[in-house]
DNA sequence: ATAAAGATCATT
DNA sequence: ATGATCTTTATG
């Protein structure tokens, strides 16, 4: 353990619990970390979404279907799930609860806390308003994450979370972006965000 | 073998 | 609103 980010390592029995929505809370105002090839970089996480593949048709792995892609989340809970989408973002999840259940949280946005010059070197793109780490894509870009941490463990050397203790914040509730072919479940309230923070990406449509 | 569809982002 | 860009998945 030791020096690390300098917080304490979320323990594997932080991320097998069963309800992903109570993991999803706890995770808010964590501080997610990479250290590829030297370079710490990490952030306070300010935005996340859950997803449950038994229940929930917005989850790639609805109704418990498992591919090659969505395998990961049948795994046990701890390890990372990175997928590509519309052939350009990488977008880094979660794996939670345990084996054979696949459930999985969306990291949304983090506030840039460790290594930011080299982050905003990854982004390699003009801050905004909402900094370089504000939506999926891109916090998986500034972090470095990639189709290749697809399955690394959250215990292991390259990614990790940390707790630094208090922290107060409100946590805010909405529904989910981006997943309107979900029907029904697109209604359910499974984004979480720290009310207030200049980082959280966007809002749903219609709020 | 082929085609369609994205848990997005930056720009117009 | 629209285009970029490519893997995964479903289907024939």
């Amino acid at each position: 353990m030791g020096i690390r980010g300098k917080g304490k390592e979320l323990p594997q029995a932080f991320y097998l619990r069963s309800d992903v929505n109570v993991i999803a809370r706890d995770l808010l105002g964590k501080y997610l970390f990479t250290n590829f090839d030297g370079n710490l970089t990490g952030g306070r996480i300010v935005e996340v979404e859950a997803y449950c593949g038994a229940s929930d048709k917005a989850c790639h792995a609805y109704p418990n279907k498992m591919t090659k892609r969505t395998s990961i989340m049948f795994e046990h809970g701890g390890l990372a799930y990175v997928y590509l989408i519309y052939g350009i973002h990488k977008l880094f999840n979660i794996v939670t609860n345990g084996a054979g259940i696949a459930d999985a949280i969306l990291v949304r946005a983090i506030e840039p806390s460790h290594g930011t010059s080299i982050m905003e070197r990854r982004r390699n793109s003009s801050v905004n308003k909402k900094g370089f780490s504000s939506g999926p894509g891109n916090v998986a870009m500034a972090l470095g994450i990639d189709l290749s941490h697809y399955g690394a463990s959250l215990q292991g050397p390259e990614i990790w979370i940390e707790d630094f203790g208090e922290d107060d914040f409100a946590i805010q509730t909405t529904t989910r972006i981006g997943v309107d072919y979900a029907g029904e479940d697109a209604l359910l309230p499974w984004r979480y965000y720290i009310g207030g923070n200049k980082h959280v990406s966007k809002m749903p449509k219609g709020e």
